[in-house]
Formats: structure tokens, C-alpha cells, sequence
DNA sequence: TGCGACTGACCGACCGGTCGGTCGGTGATC
DNA sequence: GATCACCGACCGACCGGTCGGTCAGTCGCA
């Protein structure tokens, strides 16, 4: 049947992309074998080819399918939550727990692309992209509902992303403290950041404030 | 004399660390090639290779000179400002427009180290954990004259540090707008993150402080 | 028997590093 | 001041391992 076969040939993408995100996770791109993930998904290099045109193609595979994974979980999150402000905190923890707990997933999607050479560029601004929309979309509602300032949410987007990016990074290679048990301390600095609800005041009773 | 020889060496060192700047920085560490190195400089790879025992080397001393030159523009600059937490900003400002200036070097910092592979992680964290503590010692000040709230600026240096860099990324990737451009409002950011002066009250009243 | 899935031996470009050799300068000796 | 031994800086052809990618062939299922 093209039906059970359509799905086998999935199963198998499936199980190669499983493997190739363990061996570019541990070896980044460039120190990562092919004849690894041949190894790994018990499969010829040959096989391997027959699935994906190429090792760049099947690296932009395996970041694209985290990507979505992370994104899709951000959002769901998010929109449980029961305030703009709070949302934008739910997106940010859904990263920051998912990337504490797999140190895997964290190098690949924060450090291990860059290795690849100019041609992941494009590759990480999409991705990095993705993500910083996802807060973005959840500020501009706290901005609109007045919970938060005004300013630039682009920007803004930028700095939760980044600081994450960084906490992880630090994490990752100085053994620094896991983001996990930062984040409480982490939200609260970037609920700062844009001006957030202070637990003493109360924002919701500011009237706008429209610049020029 | 062994005076002037000495002087020649050294130079000689410095016209082929420049050279490979400029070609670490356009290709990354991975994609650039001694011989392009060679190439630059005039030099043949065995020349190359009587000053530097390696590639890896020659682009870790590369890295060391540009760190350097870079904190202590950071901060001598926080050394000029009037009080702490324009300090911080100062120390901010001057990376943020160094970097702005040179997009190789901007490049060559934050990103294309990464393609060396894992050997890399405690050279980068070397790097911005000397970046991170010029900022953190300014926070720390702050934090003493009572300028911002009691918090972990251990974190809040990782957080504005991060955030510097993720600027400064997206411009480079994604053609973003320049992180001088974007460094007024960005400073109000991570200012208001660890909950310094707002605009309403005055904080330039202090008197000079007079450093070292 | 046709075809999609897979095999694995093989290819060959690539590039960091090596090494025998060159050469201009230096300083000791007569 | 001519000769010569010596040295540090530099040259560049070459080596050799590595690894992405290929392809002729096999297998089993419909």
C-alpha cells in the first residue's frame, strides 16, 4: 500500500533525524560524521542519502523540527496563562525549562550551528526570528492592556531572547548555574526591563502615556 | 642588534595577526585557510607557521588581542562616567559602538568562533566572562550607592550582556538596525531591568566621583 | 518483473602541517 | 676589511589522513 508505505518512509526520517540531532549536538556541525549518524540510526551512508540530498540539508532538518517542537510548546503555554504579562513569562519559562533539561537540545539550537560556517546564518536568524515573535506577540498584547510601557516590543523581544540565549550559553560551557534554577530571578529582571507590574504598585491604573 | 630584531618580531607577529583577523572574521575559523593567511600577509604558510604553532593558536591570540582591546576601551570609558550606573552604561556603550564601527570585528566575537568546534567553549567563555565582570563590577557600585534595587548582578551582567550580543547578532544575520542605533533605548532596557533611575527622579545630582 | 529502499566499497578534493632548503645579516678571527 | 661559520626568518612543494558524496549492485515486496 502507498498508504503504510508513505508512513514507513516518515518512521525513517524520523529515526534518522533522531539520531543526527544527537551526533550534531555532541560534535556541532562540522566535527559531526555522517558515517556517525550511519552508525547510530543502524543505517548505510548510502540509506542515509536516499532520505536527505545532503549533510547541510539534514542538518536544516533536524534544527527546523527542535524549532517547531520549542515554538509550538511556548505557545501553548503562553496562551494557558491567564494575563499578557504573565504569557510573555510562560513562553519565556517554556524555553528555559526545555532547554535545562536537555543540555542536547540546548547546544544544538544556542551554539552548535554557528559551526557550519556562513551558510547558517540565514538558517539561525529564521529560527531566532521565530522565537523572538513568540514574545513579541504576548508584549504588544501587555502593552496594549497597559501592563507594561511603552517602547520599541521589537527591541524588547530581542533582550528576553538574548539574555536567555546567554544564561544557557553560560550554563553550557562555564558551568555556570542551570537556567532553570535562574529563572525566577530572570523573569523578574525582564518583567523590569519593560516596565512591568511591580508587585507593590499597582500599573493597571497609569493612563496611557502617548509619545510622539 | 638583538633590540631592533626583537622589535621586528614583534611586528611581524602583529602584520600576521591582522591579516588573520580579517580572514578568521570573513570565513570563521573553520572556512579560513593558512594559506589565505599566507596569502595576506605576504608570508608563506611555513613563515606563518615559525610564529604560531597552529592554527588553533594563531586564531586564540587573535581573539586575546581583540578581547583586550576591547575591555579596556569598556573600561576606561566606565572609568570617565559620573556615577555608577552611568558607568555601566558607558562600559555598555563603548562595546555596543566598537562593535557597531566593525562588523569583522563584531563577527569575529560573537559568532564565528563557534565553527572551531568544541575546542572553543572555554576559550568564548573566557572572553565574556571578562566582558561580564566589567559590567558586573559597575552594577556592584551601583548596587552599593543604593542607584538600583538589591538583586544578583552576577545574573543582571549575563542578562545585559546577552542582550548586547543577540543586538548585535541580528544585525549582522538579519540585517536588523545598527546596536548604535538601537543603543538609547536599549540602555533604557537593561537600565530599568535592575531597576535604576527612572526619569522622574534625579539621579545626576551626585557629586564626582573621582577614579584611580 | 519492476521498483523503492538500502548497502558499502570506493572516489578524490581538500588542507593543516612538515621539512629540506635558501638567503641576508652578524660577529668573531686573522 | 676580507673570509667564513652560523643563525633566524622564511619559502613552498609535498604528504597523508579525512570525509562528504557516489554508484553499481542486492533484496524483498506487490
Amino acid at each position: 500500500m502507498s498508504e503504510s508505505s508513505a508512513r514507513q518512509r516518515i518512521q525513517t526520517r524520523e529515526r534518522i533525524l533522531e539520531a543526527a540531532e544527537l551526533v550534531f549536538a555532541d560534535n556541532g556541525y562540522h566535527d559531526a560524521l555522517v558515517d556517525e549518524i550511519g552508525k547510530r540510526t543502524s543505517m548505510s551512508k548510502g540509506g542515509l542519502y536516499f532520505h536527505f540530498p545532503s549533510k547541510e540539508e539534514l542538518f536544516f532538518a533536524v534544527m527546523d523540527r527542535l524549532a517547531n517542537k520549542l515554538v509550538r510548546r511556548a505557545e501553548k503555554d503562553a496562551a494557558n496563562a491567564d494575563s499578557p504579562i504573565a504569557a510573555a513569562e510562560a513562553a519565556l519559562g517554556a524555553v528555559v525549562s526545555a532547554l535545562s533539561k536537555r543540555k542536547r537540545l540546548a547546544r544544538l539550537l544556542v551554539t552548535q550551528g554557528y559551526s557550519m560556517g556562513n551558510a547558517f546564518e540565514s538558517k539561525r536568524a529564521e529560527i531566532f526570528d521565530r522565537f523572538a515573535s513568540v514574545i513579541r506577540r504576548q508584549l504588544d498584547d501587555a502593552q496594549k492592556a497597559g501592563q507594561i510601557d511603552e517602547l520599541d516590543t521589537g527591541l524588547a523581544s530581542r533582550v528576553w531572547l538574548g539574555a536567555v540565549n546567554e544564561i544557557v550559553v553560560h550554563w553550557l560551557f562555564s558551568g555556570g548555574p542551570s537556567p532553570s534554577e535562574s529563572a525566577p530571578e530572570l523573569k523578574k529582571l525582564l518583567v523590569a526591563s519593560v516596565g512591568g507590574n511591580r508587585p507593590e504598585s499597582k500599573p493597571v491604573s497609569e493612563p496611557e502615556v502617548v509619545p510622539a
